[in-house]
DNA sequence: TTGTACGCGTTATCAA
DNA sequence: TTGATAACGCGTACAA
């Protein structure tokens, strides 16, 4: 049997060394109940003498909640998620709450685990970028054992639990024509569209076409495609599924060779939109060995604004997500939660801004 | 008085269910003591049937040991900490430990404030790169009362407790080494040697020249240009005071004036060491706003290794630090000292490796 | 205003 | 092999 830490003073003990009951004590030191001034200053006196720290185990034991907050985040170590980590932390912290971390990889199976272990420490919400957007019973489930859950990114279909995600398909869009405003009509996109499946491009294009696809439930990176159909679409420009580079695997090499088969068609497109950060680096990577021109030979928008965006030459245009405001925004609707609203689930969509810098030319007559 | 959870099925309920006492019932779900296979078979299925999840709080309370392990981080935020983080979970997660994360951005009050939390929420121990090298009372009153430390990226002087590290020193001495070989020797450094005070440049230069200064309890920068005046002392360089840019706040636009500064000397550097992921970026910014040419009019290493150093032309050669490693090692440590090692406190230090692009040349006859 | 006594969900002890 | 019962440290009725 391991030993039991040393010096670590319980409430009974201070209520000893103070002379009152650890009723009294506990009423002092949580803060909580009535006590004559005298006592106050002799029960905090003993606590300060001894080192008290309350057990939150045990308080959480009793009331119930922990003040601790689960995340479920594909992987920490990127920048998208250490920064919605970041949001989340801050806001947590400012209300004396803790926060529990988890990766999932975005594996099912590793969500699946994540969520149970959370849900075993007690976390009082969930936080959670979900890997799949149907089956999702773990997430039900916790629900509705009382546990809320604040989805970030992207949300379950039907799952009613709050949600904070960003207006993928609009920014999408409008970045899409802004590039047909500046004469482009070849314009390529780079998407990461296999770990979570849709369908065939040539059918996910001719449904958004159709308009019988609801974007809602879509992931990211398909709902960035959707937006770049529906640019095409309004300004009456065909669309080549040849232009439409699927990456597999998020991995940028995946994404700097399907840069280099892009920009080798016949027929050069003339411009370039990457579908997150990982396919800008890898599209960067390709363009540079190319020794093609930005944006003389080629226009490029990327969506994510990552750091060296900036201060590469030319500096790159790209649509930036408030990734700490997602952050932040769920940690509130989580906190609002906890305090007991009971309003319907709320949705909130953040918008999105292009940064407009250097990246971005006219098409040349041709 | 908030609700409880609805549904949340206790031991006691799985007991009631199978027919047995909840003591056989424990034994069977926590897996300690004997109980018949018939038993067992009842008990899971029970435990099944009602979603049986044990109360991690309830346990944790009466073994002392919540198999959760409290993170002060400076940002998770920033690739380095979140790197670091990521092999945290790794291990943990691989030993059913929860992590607990906080930020401390390096400031003693609020390094002092997350072990709070963190201890009160009786973490099994506590994995954290100190904000600073003297006053650390806190920690010191933490590993009394039996919580182990595992620090990391920089050490407490006379802290008895174990830490996971790299070997700054040398690295860059290598780094310097490595430049002067290529015929430079205006070498200028960029460091951030604010934040953890060392005393001013001069002094400290003569005490390293001196050898009258203990590197160990540095923090890394300091290592650092440590390292670069070994280097130069090695190779009987003089040091020239004004080569050192020592930037005040860590922020790439201090870096980006302070690059600015070194780049317009009379008498120009032919090479600059960058000491750190930040620096490196407010360096390029400078140096290509200036249309200097990298490696013809400037070599350039950095310290650490952003996914971006790749892909620019030419790529930058850098000192690479093996962050998920030191995750992965702190979170060991910390596990071999909670399975009862008694070993004095262990200091591992992790060797960097210089990774050679193409942003270093032979200085150009002068 | 204070103290007594019980309970939170689990593991540990010991007797059966 | 099993079960009754006492902890763990704290909050909270309720009585004093």
């Amino acid at each position: 049997m391991a030993e039991k830490r040393i010096d670590k003073a319980t409430i009974t003990e201070v209520a000893r060394l103070a002379g009152v009951s650890t009723a009294t004590a506990g009423r002092v030191l949580g803060g909580y109940g009535y006590a004559s001034d005298e006592i106050k200053k002799k029960v905090k006196a003993s606590a300060e003498r001894l080192g008290y720290r309350p057990n939150l185990l045990a308080r959480g034991l009793i009331t119930g909640k922990t003040k601790t907050i689960g995340v479920v985040a594909g992987d920490i170590q990127s920048p998208f998620y250490s920064s919605i980590l970041r949001g989340v932390a801050d806001v947590a912290r400012a209300e004396g709450f803790g926060v529990l971390i988890t990766n999932s990889d975005e594996l099912l199976a590793r969500e699946l685990e994540a969520v149970q272990l959370l849900l075993e420490k007690q976390v009082d919400g969930l936080i959670v970028a979900p890997c799949d957007t149907e089956r999702s019973d773990h997430l039900r489930k916790a629900l509705k054992e009382g546990c809320p859950i604040v989805q970030f990114d992207r949300m379950v279909n039907g799952l009613r639990a709050d949600a904070v995600t960003v207006d993928n398909r609009r920014a999408s869009r409008e970045a899409i024509a802004s590039l047909i405003e500046a004469g482009h009509r070849r314009i390529a996109i780079l998407a990461e569209l296999e770990r979570w499946d849709s369908g065939d491009i040539a059918s996910f294009v001719a449904r958004v076409t159709s308009r019988s696809i609801e974007p809602a439930n879509l992931f990211p990176s398909w709902q960035r495609l959707f937006g770049y159909v529906e640019a095409h679409l309004a300004a009456g420009i065909e669309i080549d599924r040849a232009l439409i580079g699927r990456v597999g695997a998020y991995s940028l090499e995946a994404a700097r060779l399907q840069a280099l088969q892009l920009l080798r068609l016949p027929g050069r497109p003339t411009a370039l939109f990457t579908a997150d950060g990982l396919m800008t680096a890898g599209a960067i990577d390709a363009i540079t060995s190319l020794g093609l021109a930005i944006p003389d030979e080629l226009s490029l928008i990327g969506f994510d604004d990552l750091d060296w965006m900036s201060f590469l030459k030319p500096a790159i245009t790209a649509v930036v997500q408030p990734l700490t405001a997602m952050g932040e925004t769920a940690a509130r609707l989580m906190l609002d939660r906890l305090s007991g609203s009971e309003s319907p689930p709320r949705h909130v969509t953040l918008e999105l801004s292009l940064t407009r810098r250097g990246s971005v030319a006219r098409a040349r007559l041709s």
